[in-house]
DNA sequence: GAGCGGCGGGAATGCGCTTTCCCGATTTCT
DNA sequence: AGAAATCGGGAAAGCGCATTCCCGCCGCTC
């Protein structure tokens, strides 16, 4: 019993198909009012739903918008896909999901899906990888992408575009300041800081952290400062509580051997990882920011009552999925390849002060 | 420049289009291995992605499962995603998302979409409501879920049947014991605290909050207590912040007053809430778990690493994610209505600990 | 060796809708 | 008033694919 279509709502209401699917559906010709009225009325009656895939096969675009993340219970990209969501739903779009856990052949396997569907446009949140084990990957992700454009899609990027990929017209990039964010948490830092600092960041080749690590640095640098260690760890809270297990016996040993230490600040490269660490350091009974500072990047809304508050870099999570997803719609030449600006604010709170009550 | 089609494809490798459609779409028939090979590399060279619209208007049938949520970007809802996309992915579908904010009109015209698109399955999640204001749009939202499964889709409830619907074949409730968890939940803290209790609940008429609070309220009585005072307020953690200003005055008033008072413990109807009144209480320069006992329900993820520790009902999210997605594959009339069952834990840790050190 | 079943392939139809093209009936302009 | 422009509606041709039906060919049996 399959739903009823627009030719038994023409025949109900006694007009040709033509004319029940210019009435029912937005065309350019309208019917008379009285024709449009009858119509309608047998469509009610009918329970009539226009065919989407129908609809889409005759005009060729779906109204579909695919959306590729890493890992949507990530509230990091949960908070983007709600962006992204926004934006669809203002375009009059839907959205289609694929999690890929950013393995770049997974991530090439959802562009050549939601070609499959005719998505009229593909959005990519999550860091985009330039290890050598994700050179094949890479590649043909680029290629698919490439492709997709070249039959008419476009495709919104958030942060870095993907690697390898030619910057052919309907390419869109979100450009998150990373390494400017970076450096200037670094130079806030390294004001209030004496210490050493440390980076906790995720796998090497991971371009979001491999940004924020140099940026970090910068940043020291034009505050004097010797670059900091950098610790690669995975990049979720796991890989946080790993580094900071092995910083933790660090700072004991140091607070033993050496009394005098200054604290150690330590940066981990996005807010659950700093998280993570902080949960370490607490385990091995460090207290935060008495014996360390740690600082995250990213302000996750949920991590906010987090105690003590985590001094991080506030994104705008939500922006960017909206104006990534915006910048699919309109005219493909409008930006071809030019990047929204995005920008961010470094925030600091309690998990770096200095004057540690705590 | 759209994508190639199977015709070109066929054309390229010198046979009929019926025959490339069987070998590079399953087919019961297999083509010669001679010939399979030509298609397939006239379609390699081609770049050829066969149509999903097409196939799906062909076969009526899309490989599409539509999700509901309230808000994508809430924990609870991002946890459920997860299991639902894993569970997809499996299934070899795509998940099509829809965000309503709990909206019954929101999500009459989410299913009315999903239904457009010939959605082989619809997973909704987030709590029903039965207030009086949601009454035609829970009319509105049953009607045409119901057409929806009368057309032969498959739906998977998390939580409690949609109010109104008639529970025709198709129909899949994923039950969550909230009531009988609250009520253990209750038991538990009644052994530890002579206390008087207070619940921070949603609206009333939203149904979830409505069970935990009756579970609750039943759990204290089976331990020989008075009902709990019931404060209704938002479901999110600004509903649990408001109310947790409310209880800050109350118990500073006590305090003063009345040295002797035990502490009071709050259960907040969801983690987020508690996590909201908790700061409140925080921000009123209240400690937990030494002024008061907070409590929650459903263990998310992102706030375990909240202290104090939250004292709370772990809920198996992504699996009650997956059980809804899955209860829709299969044949039709398995479990016309039945219901999956899934359990919880009630998980007491520092926030409500009687012996507070905090 | 003639008849028959089976198999590999193609022609054709239809899924449900949009859209161009066309045609008769009104209008409108010179 | 006659011609041209306009409008309101229908017929029909796809959109890209799956699938049913059909046909020719092969090997098989008796």
């Amino acid at each position: 019993m399959a739903a009823s279509t627009l030719t038994e709502v023409a025949r109900l209401a006694g007009v040709s198909p033509a004319t029940a699917s210019r009435v029912l559906n937005g065309s350019a010709r309208t019917p008379g009012p009285d024709i449009a009225e009858r119509v309608r009325k047998a469509a009610e009656s009918l329970g009539y739903i226009p065919n989407a895939q129908a609809q889409g096969l005759a005009k060729s675009s779906s109204g579909l918008l695919g959306l590729i993340v890493h890992d949507i219970a990530d509230p990091y990209f949960s908070a983007i896909a709600r962006g992204v969501q926004d934006a669809a739903r203002e375009q009059g779009k839907m959205v289609l999901l694929a999690t890929t856990g950013g393995t770049p052949a997974d991530e090439r396997a959802a562009v050549a899906a939601f070609a499959a569907r005719r998505a009229d446009a593909i959005v990519i949140a999550g860091s985009r990888s330039n290890r050598p084990a994700d050179q094949d990957g890479n590649a043909g992700l680029a290629a698919e992408l490439d492709r997709y454009c070249r039959n008419g899609g476009r495709v919104g990027v958030v942060g870095h575009p993907v690697v390898g990929a030619s910057a052919s017209e309907g390419y869109h990039v979100v450009a998150v300041p990373n390494e400017e964010l970076a450096a200037e948490l670094a130079r806030e830092l390294a004001a209030n800081h004496s210490g050493e600092f440390v980076i906790i960041a995720g796998p090497e080749g991971l371009l979001t952290s491999d940004d924020r690590v140099r940026g970090f640095q910068n940043g020291l640098a034009v505050a004097g400062r010797p670059p900091a260690e950098v610790m690669h760890s995975g990049f979720d809270r796991a890989g946080g509580y790993e580094a900071g297990q092995l910083l933790a016996a660090r700072i004991k040993a140091r607070q033993t051997s050496d009394s005098a230490a200054s604290r150690l600040c330590i940066f981990a490269v996005n807010d659950v990882m700093a998280i993570g660490a902080a949960a370490a350091l607490r385990s091995e009974g460090l207290r935060i920011p008495r014996d360390a500072s740690v600082a995250g990047f990213d302000d996750i809304e949920t991590l906010r009552d987090f105690r003590p508050e985590l001094s991080t870099v506030r994104l705008p999570l939500e922006e960017i999925g909206r104006l990534a997803a915006m910048g699919t719609a309109g005219d493909s030449t409008a930006d071809g390849g030019a990047a929204a600006a995005v920008t961010g604010q470094v925030t600091l709170r309690r998990s770096t002060e200095t004057d540690p009550r705590g």
